[in-house]
RNA sequence: GCCAGCAUGGCGGAAUGGCAGACGCGACGGUCUCAAAAACCGUUGAGCGCAAGCUCGUGUGGGUUCAACUCCCACUGCUGGCACCA
């Protein structure tokens, strides 16, 4: 690498000065214009931060120190999220303990964050593992405890019967198998902690509406609440109570044939008559396997038997056969269906296989989803020819209503948050259980409840945590009765160390309180948060339901974390996602040693659309590396402006059509165009005849600083300006200067180009007309004739319409 | 299956309905050099033509418009999310 950019110490040296003169550090008790930056903290991995991170941060802070320029107080602060099953695992893997582990990859973190050269605010820094954080997430889970947020319910976790130990999610193959040993996994159920989210269903759904967030991510969320409008409806049995139903189409009633239960539906043995018990109880128990070793029935599976009795249809007291089936699921709506073959293909594969009645009661085009299809009820009785779905929905649940048969119902998929992991590598979840007083919580005053030190940090064999495996831990008194109990075993879910993380940050100094209560009155709500579309769902909506409880509890008085939120893109290589695995892992180290940070993150920027999937290529830094070079070479071309010296009109232009353009595309995060037009007028100073105006240099310095914070400081340094360019106000273009003189317009006859004429801009469409109708090609083309129309759009185009 | 997003040169990408391919990479040719690297200059969508220039061209097929990468309809493919959710 020949070149006369020596980034290395020039990065070394701008990097220990604004350490030393604290540049990035906000007083935020006295700052007056809050703007609040947040990006989303990093795991630390043991690869070390990869190209996506280095992407994701560089656009961020390219975003802050634009606000920054732009007069505001931008607090941007960066942590780690080192908590966690990821962690855990691979110390399992690599056989060390995690503590040692994660407090190495931390280290290595910092020093790559530090390299970046972003405007990180170090003194307020967070670290989940650490126990000055931690105790205030046991805080917050006692916080939501006390006011009633969380409750213990069984549930079932996957277990490994070989390993003998609880699995997360991700550790359970698509074939149903454990991803270490092979073995089918089981479930097994366990008493375990659970936050209500629920209770704030309807208002997570409803508040998207007023964020500032990516249209996406709030759809995402949307799906994931899962509301569906609909109705309870209930079905008589003989000689039993009703059976219940939750339908989206109460409207296709008429068609309901037959009901379909799900296996593990409380009343499905209870319904099952006496002939048939024990094909169903076989059947049941079959199921049951089935969805314990995590295997789901093949989609579309039509697997099933009849109870032996029937239900009566509420409306024509038709008799309805009644079944338990696969495809029916006890977690949502009732856990059991009024089947409608005729409009419900899962019903509809169900009825073919077992004989059954098919009843179309909706005509017109069918559609393929849940009970799909529009047009108008036949067969329906009295409510023949009703527009279907709506307003037949309404009318027959009135009637069901009416009939003492139903209600209307809402139900959501959003489920309440489980957080109990049997895992080591997490905050202790703070509470003793007592055998007299039962679940107690942890006086506050003896928080935090520390993670002990355990060698053998492997899950344990018996379904509790590895905690268990420490009697000093385990062994306590009630903090009620003083009589002897046990600490819960289990540690929280990741996510509730990250669900609060923005709260801590302003009062990351504090150890007396969670977060300032005066502090949080100015910072927060997060004015703007960056982050990955992979968080859009859990981490987003989990901080939320917190910012909601904490509110609803006192200790906050706004109800939503981010009031803006913006999902950047991610970085591919080869069409791929960068994997280990796949071997195209970019390691952002070598690239900054060999082409400095600036480079780096000019390049990552510049790839394409900060919000899109990118494609990292090898080569391509070459372009940006090259453009710094010549923007330090035109200093040596450089001459101070006086009045004998002043800029030349046709590089102020270009200048201020710079300005123009970075200044609307930064806040916009078109960071790509933003740098190409600093590249076009980089090119028109190299192509200048003559010494380089100060002016010219000066505008480069303030419009490169938000993407390469180093060089642009070097460049003030240079020109003689007092520290720091990271201070100055934003340039403003001047639209007098932008707008151009001359214009080119292209003259077309039928759509295609055929001549072309400068004239002065603005210049008022008859004229153009008569010009361009005066253009010899022009007149040649038209050989004589007369366009039937002219179409003129000042300062761009003509075009003359000539009759075919 | 459902929902969303995307589709433009060899590559990344640019284009308020008004000159498609800005900017950059790569490639090719040249300058400098004993040579190379670096740097600098030029060419670079396809086809036809000695040239001026002409024709075609933004996933496919239709449509709207004086004018469509851009708007509408129908498809195809890719990416992401959800997924037996009644």
């Amino acid at each position: 690498m020949n070149s006369d950019y020596d980034h290395a110490s020039l990065e070394a040296k701008w990097q220990a000065r604004w350490a030393e003169t604290g540049l990035d550090q906000v007083d935020l008790a006295r700052a007056k214009r809050p703007y609040y930056n947040l990006m989303m903290f990093p795991y630390p991995s043991a690869e070390g931060l990869h190209v996506g991170n280095m992407f994701a941060f560089s656009g961020a802070d390219a975003h802050g120190r634009f606000e920054r320029m732009n007069g505001s107080d931008v607090f941007e602060p960066i942590g780690f999220d080192a908590f966690g099953i990821h962690s855990e695992n691979f110390a399992l893997k690599v056989g060390r303990h995690p503590s040692q582990l994660i407090a190495s990859n931390v280290k290595h973190f910092r020093a790559q964050l530090k390299r970046l050269g972003a405007q990180f605010d170090w003194s307020k820094t967070v670290d989940t593992t650490d126990p000055a954080y931690y105790k205030w997430t046991q805080w917050l889970f006692l916080t939501l405890w006390k006011g009633g947020f969380a409750y213990r319910a069984r549930r079932n976790v996957k277990w490994c019967p070989q390993d003998l130990t609880v699995l997360a999610d991700e550790q359970v193959l698509a074939d149903g198998t454990c991803e270490r040993c092979g073995a089918l996994v089981t479930e097994r159920e366990l008493e375990q902690w659970f936050l209500r989210i629920t209770a704030f269903t309807e208002r997570l759904l409803q508040n998207l509406d007023t964020l500032n967030w990516s249209e996406s991510t709030k759809l995402l969320q949307r799906h994931w609440i899962g509301r569906s409008q609909g109705a309870l409806i209930d079905f008589p049995v003989e000689g039993e109570a009703p059976l219940r139903v939750f339908s989206t189409r109460p409207d296709t009633i008429f068609g309901a044939t037959f009901m379909v239960l799900a296996p593990d539906h409380p009343r499905t043995l209870e319904l099952a008559s006496s002939s048939s018990r024990e094909a169903v109880a076989e059947f049941v128990e079959e199921a049951a396997r089935r969805r314990i070793a995590g295997l789901r029935a093949d989609e579309g599976s039509t697997a099933g038997v009849a109870l032996g009795r029937d239900a009566l249809h509420p409306l024509t007291q038709r008799r309805v056969p009644i079944f338990t089936a696969d495809y029916v699921l006890s977690g949502y709506g009732t856990g059991a269906i009024m089947a409608v073959p005729a409009h419900d293909q899962r019903d509809h594969a169900f009825a073919l296989a077992h004989q059954l009645p098919v009843v179309e009661v909706v005509s017109g085009r069918q559609g393929g989803g849940a009970h799909g299809g529009a047009g108008v009820l036949v067969n329906s009785e009295q409510f023949e020819g009703l527009q279907a779905p709506d307003p037949a929905r309404e009318v027959i649940t009135a009637a069901l209503v009416e009939a003492g048969y139903g209600q209307a119902h809402v139900t959501y998929k959003l489920r309440d948050w489980g957080i109990s992991r049997q895992r080591y590598w997490g905050p202790p979840i703070p509470a003793v259980h007592c055998p007299t007083c039962g679940a107690v919580p942890v006086p506050e005053e003896d928080l935090p409840v520390l993670l002990p030190y355990i060698e053998d940090f492997r899950p344990l064999g018996t379904g509790e945590s590895p905690l268990a495996r420490d009697p000093e831990f385990l062994r306590t008194t009630c903090p009620r009765c003083g009589g002897e109990a046990r600490r819960d075993t289990d540690v929280s879910d990741t996510f509730l160390d990250s669900s609060w993380y923005y709260l801590r940050y302003p009062s990351a100094d504090r150890d007396d309180v969670p977060f300032d209560r005066e502090l949080t009155r100015k910072w927060l709500p997060v004015t703007y948060y960056d982050g990955g579309n992979e968080h859009a769902v859990l981490h987003l909506l989990y901080s939320r339901f917190v910012t909601m409880a904490l509110q609803q509890l006192g200790y906050l008085d706004f109800e939503e974390p981010f009031l803006q939120f913006r999902a950047h893109g991610m970085i591919v290589m080869d069409g791929a996602k960068m994997s280990k695995s796949r071997g195209n892992i970019v390691v952002p180290d070598e690239y900054i040693t060999r082409y400095g940070a600036d480079a780096f993150r000019l390049y990552l920027l510049y790839l394409g659309p900060y919000h899109d999937t990118l494609n990292f290529i090898d080569t391509g830094i070459n372009g940006p590396f090259r453009f710094l070079t010549q923007v330090l070479r035109l200093l040596e071309r450089l001459e101070g402006t006086d009045e004998a010296h002043p800029e030349p009109i046709a590089l102020a232009r270009a200048r201020h059509r710079c300005i123009r353009q970075v200044t609307r595309d930064t806040p916009e995060r078109k960071y790509n165009t933003a740098i190409a037009a600093m590249m076009i007028f980089v090119k028109r100073l190299r192509d200048h005849d003559g010494p380089i105006p100060e002016a010219a240099l000066e505008t480069l310095a303030l419009l490169l600083a938000p993407y390469c914070p180093h060089l642009a400081e070097e460049i003030w340094e240079r020109l003689g300006r007092p520290y720091s360019v990271h201070q100055q106000p934003w340039p403003s273009a001047d639209e007098a200067l932008v707008a151009e003189e001359q214009v080119v317009v292209v003259v077309c006859i039928n759509g295609k180009k055929r001549d072309q004429l400068e004239v002065a801009a603005g210049t008022d469409a008859g004229t153009i007309e008569r010009q361009a109708l005066a253009l010899p090609r022009i007149q040649q083309w038209l050989g004589g004739r007369n366009p039937e129309r002219v179409f003129v759009v000042p300062d761009r185009q003509v075009n003359l319409v000539l009759a075919s």
